[in-house]
DNA sequence: AAACTATGAACAAACAGTTGACAAAAATAC
DNA sequence: GTATTTTTGTCAACTGTTTGTTCATAGTTT
């Protein structure tokens, strides 16, 4: 994990479709961006392909997030990567809140100044470790590259004793409350993705993985709705319908009542209107890979995997 | 709070449509009180744009709070920034202690809002009536006229089955994602608060009702460390010890296991280090009351007793 | 060949500005 | 207590600006 940044983010790599998903701008508005107001003026390969670092991808978030915030693109296009900062900041709080940058931005520095806090015990310290780690990577990194293996720390570390139960606990509620706020600051984004239902059935415990999937999904550009944990099958089924989702994400995190689940799943499946897109995740959903075989669901084991599969979706859909 | 003013709160950077969101204000009304008092006169943008300072922000916003607390628009708008700011300060502490306020329609509208938002299971509009109610009411008005009120609502209507399961179980989520956002947009607002350690006994659950209430103690000015629901008594210990914890609030909604938790109670009375100051919230902190007695920990039934008792506690402490 | 990219022009929707009108609420007069 | 005037938020009509999207054309990649 934690690949150092540095090397690879200077260097320009990105095709701009990439950019496009990665930050939920079209390449087309990039690139009006780009001639209007010289926003991002990015290197070209020799045949003129525009090719993007990663500090424009996170330039550009940011860009996203203060339009998000209301402002107009002409008046910030050229602002510096601070000052955006700075406005964005204090856009997205109404009371302003102050974020100590740290100094250099590598995943490891972020991920110790992280571990250290839940060490102490200081909850404001997590809350603005986490902040910054959101503020100085790009959407993906932040989940993939630190929140993620911040999250199996955690685990291995209550397990091995090292740290107690307690600190497990509420250092899984800064998480979770981070990511409540990660999540709202990209509901606006697009304007009305399709919309998307994630819950899990009976006998599931919400699970923070559940709701990094949902970031993902939101970042995607699709409408998220969570319905959070142990929802029957039928009021899944329910609101689906209800709300015309176009794909439903069951969370399978516990090895309970598989054989009931798998039943459940293909009765989602039978009385859904969509119903080709169950994409299932979670530790156990490759328990049930045989069965997603039988209904055409997809399984779907990492963040990764994930983000390619409701990429992919959301190509077909749209 | 620490961030460097100066240069930027200076410049004129924030287009109408934005002032409008972060002062609650709408755009017309800025703009009708530029034309008919002159209270805050923009500068333009080439093309005839409005745009505001930071400091111009913060004139509106203590107008609005002027408005609220019974001004007349027409006789304040033109004061200095300073008289401003004594009038606010002198009539929002008379008029402290009744909660009572804002128009009754104001509330009913935005209640209505987020009422069909959920009957249409729609998150993203849930979201928004959410952060409006925000943006119009007191913190205090939007928890205890505003959001409690809609808990119930929620409770009764799924009770009488006039909403279906499902439907509560997502705007229970869409409402604690925005009171973790409210949360993290107070968390460094004080610089120091005296620590405040929430959390709950095994056999309880996680409740909307605790995380207001953590919201009112971070208002007061508390720095909260929130360690969640079902936790052991000795680890609640351990850690109130740890980071030095001034006041331990246990969150009491169960009728379970009444006996141990009294005993639990009183060990931590007990063993903890800061002895004086426990306070027992929740649906059936009643039950406790005799137990209070003995141990001399504070009962607090509703949200505004529990706003005086630590306010109260925040006073005596510092 | 199909999919992707670049460029510049054109377009439409959203937004901001101005002015004037209106109605509900609040203040004042009677 | 009722009638009036004043205050104030909202809205509509119209003009101009900003900005995302689309199209036509042409080049590149696989």
């Amino acid at each position: 994990m934690a690949k150092m940044k540095g090397d690879l983010s200077k260097k320009p790599r990105h095709l701009i479709q990439v950019v496009g998903r990665r930050t939920g701008i079209s390449s087309d508005v990039i690139r009006a961006w780009e001639r209007r107001y010289g926003a991002i003026i990015s290197e070209r390969t020799e045949t003129n392909r525009r090719l993007y670092t990663d500090d424009d991808i996170e330039k550009l978030t940011l860009l996203r997030r203060a339009i998000n915030a209301g402002r107009r693109i002409g008046d910030i296009a050229n602002l510096s990567y601070d000052d955006l900062f700075e406005l964005v900041m204090g856009d997205e709080s109404n009371s302003a809140r102050s974020y100590a940058r740290p100094s250099t931005g590598t995943v490891m520095e972020l991920f110790d100044e992280a571990s250290t806090a839940i060490h102490e015990m200081d909850s404001k310290k997590l809350d603005i470790s986490l902040a910054n780690a959101i503020a100085m990577l790009s959407t993906t990194d932040f989940l993939i590259e630190f929140l993620k293996p911040l999250h199996v720390y955690i685990n291995d570390e209550c397990n091995r004793g090292s740290i107690r139960y307690i600190q497990e606990k509420f250092a899984k509620l800064c998480i979770r409350n981070c990511l409540s706020n990660l999540s709202t600051s990209f509901r606006s984004v697009k304007e009305d993705g399709p919309r998307l239902l994630i819950g899990s059935l009976i006998a599931e415990y919400e699970n923070l993985d559940t709701l990094m999937h949902i970031i993902i999904a939101q970042n995607i550009g699709w409408n998220v709705t969570y319905v959070g944990n142990g929802v029957p099958h039928d009021e899944l089924i329910y609101m689906a319908n209800e709300i015309n989702a176009r794909a439903m994400i069951i969370a399978l995190n516990t090895e309970r009542d598989i054989a009931r689940k798998s039943h459940e799943i293909k009765t989602i499946k039978n009385l859904a209107d969509q119903k080709d897109n169950i994409i299932l995740i979670g530790k156990h959903a490759y328990n049930y890979t045989q069965l997603a075989d039988d209904v055409k669901a997809i399984v779907s084991n990492d963040l990764s995997s994930f983000r390619l599969t409701m990429e992919r979706l959301y190509g077909l859909i749209r």
